[in-house]
DNA sequence: TAGGCGTGGCA
DNA sequence: TTGCCAAGCCT
């Protein structure tokens, strides 16, 4: 038996002396402390932090942010990726202060059902605020409990993340929110993926991988399908003012960003002109081209530059396409390909 | 249920 | 350069 009695105090010692500081551990708001289990999904810590203060400076209460509109809440989370966090937790805190006056609640069902909260948030929130007895299980807790039992059922897989569950229960009867927070910052910080300093860890006793000489097999997570590459058209396209066209996305895929005009490079002229009702000619080079990464596929982008200028009286623009001009950057929220195309043309 | 969904850091 | 990973959730 590994998981001996000791092991619950000596990961909380653990953490008592050695967590990082981080500003939503300061507080007992449970409206910060959701915030920031929102904006830590798939993030590190250290991205977040900067993100969390200005968030919470510029929204400081559930009314706050409730009042606010879309387009303003995303300006606050641009570049920090999965803009859907920003959308649904805006949504589920505009109904919190409808359905609940404003008050984050308490209840685990009632919370669980919001807008973007799901297993991990919920134990998290729940347990870290109100003190919950429930498990966090996310990317450290998987590789922890993994490693100290020796496990390697997939953890890709639904089952596995209930099976976890079920034996962390006993351990957030007293204290949940502490031993969740233990369970991660060790995974965090000693207990990680490549290098793992098995020889500070506060439960190397009861780590039967370690013993076993496991460690570094363990998790174990069926791979991913290889991604996709897109050949992208992005077209600068100015008016007799100098202003640029932007479009702002309706797709699944950066929803709600602001874009140049961009199309899979296929049939990129014929959808821009037939667009703008306007025939677009390019200059027949692209003036740069950029590759960008995501998690799951690849773009490769080619900007053309259109050089007739459009006479913006002469053309109503459709509703999600506005002119703008360089100077009005903070206006609008641009993912990181975008961003990297305006410095090009701002530089 | 498996794949879509952003970005930055690291080996 | 490439792939993996980071306090996951939605459809």
């Amino acid at each position: 038996m590994y998981l001996e009695e000791n092991f619950k105090d000596n990961i909380v010692h653990w953490f008592n002396n050695n967590q990082r500081s981080m500003p939503w551990r300061e507080t007992t708001n449970p409206y910060y402390i959701w915030l920031s289990e929102v904006m830590l999904q798939q993030t590190q810590v250290k991205t977040v932090i900067d993100y969390y203060d200005r968030f919470t400076h510029r929204f400081p209460t559930i009314a706050d942010l409730s009042e606010a509109n879309e387009d303003e809440v995303l300006k606050y989370w641009e570049g920090l990726g999965y803009y859907s966090r920003a959308r649904n937790f805006h949504h589920a805190v505009k109904e919190v202060q409808r359905d609940y006056n404003g008050i984050v609640p308490s209840d685990p069902e009632n919370f669980k059902s919001l807008k973007g909260v799901g297993p991990y948030t919920q134990a998290a929130v729940m347990s870290i605020a109100f003190d919950h007895p429930l498990p966090t299980v996310d990317g450290n807790v998987f590789r922890v409990w993994s490693r100290l039992n020796n496990d390697s059922s997939d953890i890709k897989l639904q089952s596995t993340r209930k099976t976890f569950e079920q034996q962390l229960l006993p351990y957030v009867q007293e204290e949940a929110g502490t031993f969740n927070q233990s369970m991660m910052e060790l995974g965090a910080l000693i207990c990680t993926p490549k290098n793992p300093l098995c020889m500070f860890c506060p439960v190397q006793e009861n780590c039967e991988a370690f013993d076993k000489g496991t460690v570094l097999d363990l998790p174990v997570k069926t791979k991913n399908l290889k991604k996709k590459t897109i050949e992208q058209s992005v077209f600068l396209i100015r008016n007799n003012k100098g202003q640029y066209l932007l479009e702002k996305r309706q797709e699944r895929l950066l929803n709600g960003m602001w874009e140049f005009p961009m199309f899979e490079a296929s049939n990129a002229i014929s959808e821009i002109s037939h667009k703008l009702k306007h025939d677009i000619e390019p200059l027949p080079e692209h003036i740069f081209k950029l590759k960008h990464q995501f998690t799951h596929l690849t773009w490769n982008i080619k900007v053309y530059s259109v050089p007739e200028t459009i006479d913006i009286n002469e053309k109503v623009l459709p509703d999600n396409m506005v002119w703008f001009d360089l100077s009005n950057r903070d206006d609008y929220s641009f993912p990181v390909s975008m961003d990297k195309i305006y410095r090009f043309i701002e530089g």
